[in-house]
DNA sequence: CTGTTAGCGCCTTCAC
DNA sequence: GTGAAGGCGCTAACAG
């Protein structure tokens, strides 16, 4: 590959003039420009960006580190992070942490190889994040708390969505209400819980642990929690799952084994993913802010870029998409 | 940031020994490992990978440029790459080609950032690959066919497939069959376009251009595309969507409008995305090998890189996913 | 306006 | 086993 050393001797100018009519600097002639371009066109020339970003000390790019690049949910976050850091004249990149310790988002999150990161990742370890933290390195966490001067937070308010979804069935006459839960070790599993069980204490109906069922946030998951659900033979009257994904999964195994939904049970979930506006019937659930979460997430990034304090925390709430999937057992 | 320099100064030896005890050399004695490591941690040191990558000419990590970073539907592809990027203990990272000439893509593409590119983004240039392309610079396309021996394609067979879409139609009886196209400039729907218009005089059928409509490849571009054919009043008896997305559109036009799947009309796409399986009544479509093609393009990639020979050109081909969107008219 | 030069942070021969 | 020194490709003072 030519490098602009190549470049100056063909032109026959000295490299740091190369390199400033290659960066269309207004020290250069017009002539000597032309020059030094048809000699970089000839050679076929492109620039290292490696070199220069390390002689900058900035890479102009962002990061947003996700446990899964092809899970389809996170389209609407993308989409604000992908929006905010366009109209910053910033580059965005993906990637994903699977992988553990060996997975491309940690060597970004730990070695700078990006100006900012945004996590997403359930599965990368409280202490990695930590340990990566540091002044002049924003970090923004959407999925967890943490408590550090250089890590900010955006969190839904799970809690309280939890609670509302809870509360909406036992409004629509569900006294039975079975939870399936997320994987043990997520912080939004936790708080989801702890919304339901706060929403069932609220209006005095005991929490019974038969009615959690560990689903881990997967379509799979869902559906098999649901047969166990099923098998257990004493069925609620309504489930709340702990995301879309296992509400998907949920109704397939209602369906195969003939219990109508909402007839004969409702159901209800958390995220407002894509599909379930399509799934039959239409889920009803607790709509996430995404893309507002995204965008803000970015934002974040840029004022403590542009060393502006910003505060450490940021709560966003959710809000209930009606759709067909729950009764009115009062009706 | 603490550098390697601050590390050996306070460790007490030479960069040099710093730099081989980080990289586990077993040129140092455990002692002054130990040392090193010591010293290190109570710095917070974090290595600049971009330094270390330019020494070293090589990145380990492979780019994946996407038109849109939040298009859900790349999702099984994805997978493909992700899953052989890291058996080979490489990094992935996804960027965005949306923003033009400034995008974030053509960084990656044309500055020696990453080791390859696999490419699937309809709106980056055929010149501005060409120009990227170098020996030792691994690039695959996926979405288009282009004469350079430095870059590679796989394409799925668009004209086999579409062709296969309507022949089924045809031989379920359909005789007027409308072809709710994509965009003009992309490779995919002329291809897509030849298979069907193929297909139609292979029967003897005419083709005719008041049903051919432009749909943009979106789901709004379908209902709108859709809304203008009801329109037309003079209905078709099938409709073949250039795509999933678009006939997902295409199906709520027709229920606004009271137009029953398939019993007044037959609906079939081209994709086999996520929701074809979900939305009402669940979509016939030509299912593409993604996961296949993705998988290859890394393979691809990887070959190349360890300097083997490969071929230049691979075709995929579709396959028909029968669900309930197309009725048999001959029954 | 152009050329000389000194690093950015790291790795890696080459001597010792 | 360890240290000194050169250089990856580029940018940006600083001179001229």
């Amino acid at each position: 590959m030519p490098t602009i050393k190549d470049v100056a001797k063909l032109a026959g100018v000295a490299v740091s003039t190369a390199s400033y009519a290659l960066n269309n600097s207004n020290k250069v002639k017009e002539e000597t420009k032309n020059k030094v371009m048809k000699a970089a066109e000839e050679l076929n020339y492109q620039k290292n960006g490696l070199a220069s970003d390390l002689k900058r000390t900035s890479t102009n790019t962002i990061a947003l580190i996700l446990s899964d690049l092809s899970g389809p949910y996170y389209s609407e976050l993308i989409k604000g992070v992908q929006d905010i850091t366009r109209t910053h004249g910033f580059d965005l990149i993906a990637c994903s942490s699977i992988g553990g310790s060996a997975s491309t988002a940690l060597k970004f999150l730990r070695e700078k190889r990006v100006d900012g990161v945004i996590i997403l990742a359930h599965n990368i370890k409280d202490e990695t994040i930590q340990s990566s933290a540091r002044q002049d390195f924003p970090i923004v966490v959407l999925d967890r708390s943490l408590d550090n001067e250089f890590v900010n937070e955006i969190e839904v308010d799970n809690v309280q969505g939890a609670f509302t979804a809870t509360e909406y069935l036992i409004h629509k006459g569900h006294q039975e209400i079975a939870y399936i839960s997320g994987p043990a070790n997520s912080h939004d599993n936790e708080l989801r819980l702890q919304g339901y069980k706060n929403a069932l204490n609220h209006h005095q109906l005991p929490y019974r642990s038969k009615w959690k069922i560990s689903g881990e946030f997967t379509r799979e998951g869902g559906y098999k929690a649901t047969k166990m659900l099923i098998a257990q033979n004493d069925l609620p009257e309504g489930i709340f799952y702990g995301n879309d994904e296992m509400a998907v999964g949920g109704l397939q195994a209602l369906k195969e084994n003939g219990i109508t939904v909402p007839e004969d049970i409702s159901v209800i979930g958390f995220d407002d993913i894509q599909l379930s506006e399509f799934v039959s019937p239409p889920l009803t659930t607790m709509k996430q802010p995404k893309y507002e979460a995204g965008a803000l997430a970015v934002h974040l990034i840029f004022q403590l870029l542009s060393n502006e304090k910003v505060e450490n925390y940021y709560k966003l709430s959710t809000e209930l998409v009606e759709r067909e999937s729950v009764k009115d057992r009062n009706a």
